[in-house]
DNA sequence: ATATTTGTTATATATCTAATATAACAAATT
DNA sequence: AATTTGTTATATTAGATATATAACAAATAT
């Protein structure tokens, strides 16, 4: 598995895995329909609680990025299963918001934000504009 | 105050404190040299205790952005104060990539965020490109 | 000079989250 | 038939969050 917990981050372990799932799906190294490893197998691979990788499914489960079929497994869903409603895309803005004002107050510019947006969507292996 | 508490946020308290205080900088509303209310004061102003404004004062300092005088009181540091150093622009690119890595597996587009990111700084009062 | 305000420090308490541990259940899969 | 699955339950530990109260000593205001 690509996920890797750093212990002592401020991040929650189950939030860790959360997003490296969310960003393995983005950079396609799992796809639709591709069922995750069961609870209990994650957590013998990452040294962690069967709970703590349970939290984390139910967690992308309420995003919508996967369906859990109980007694059985997890299935990332499908990309028209996902709506993308007003209310995610505003919460997605609502993440930004603070990044980005931490970061010009920190006195980047927009140029430096801008570059480091490219650099992430490079890291998603997502064509960004102009490249 | 500008400062607006949602009690109910899964976001603390002194978190909500600290992102409105840079949000606030960032806008311009106030600006270096301007001294912070004193914890008691805003405290009192905001209906919550003295030492969730202290640790958010504490937040601030830690990021460089505002300087605490003991006995005194809280002093916004200037542009040239703050460093930027390539550890908190990392820091912020870390930042963003778990935002924009949801909202692509949402569905988003890399133009639906980039659109976001305009509304971002739009918001901030900061002039983004092309505009 | 006196009184007030300041951030600091200390102690205490209550609540919640995070994480682990263990166990058992019943359905799905092998 | 045996194993694996997510689920549920109970318990414990540790840390974070937030409040409450009090006192201290330095800075500021009157």
């Amino acid at each position: 598995m690509f996920i890797q917990i750093e212990p002592q981050s401020d991040v929650p372990i189950y939030e860790q895995v959360t997003r490296q799932i969310i960003e393995g799906i983005a950079r396609g190294e799992m796809k639709p329909g591709d069922t995750l490893p069961s609870v209990r197998a994650l957590a013998a691979d990452l040294g962690v609680n069967m709970h703590t990788v349970n939290k984390s499914y139910h967690e992308l489960e309420a995003k919508g990025i996967i369906v859990i079929r109980p007694k059985s497994g997890a299935i990332i869903s499908s990309t028209e299963e996902r709506a993308l409603t007003p209310d995610q895309l505003r919460q997605i803005e609502k993440n930004l918001k603070p990044v980005v004002a931490e970061g010009m107050v920190l006195g980047a510019t927009v140029e430096q934000i801008e570059h480091m947006m490219k650099k992430v969507f490079a890291d998603l292996q997502i064509p960004a504009e102009g490249v």
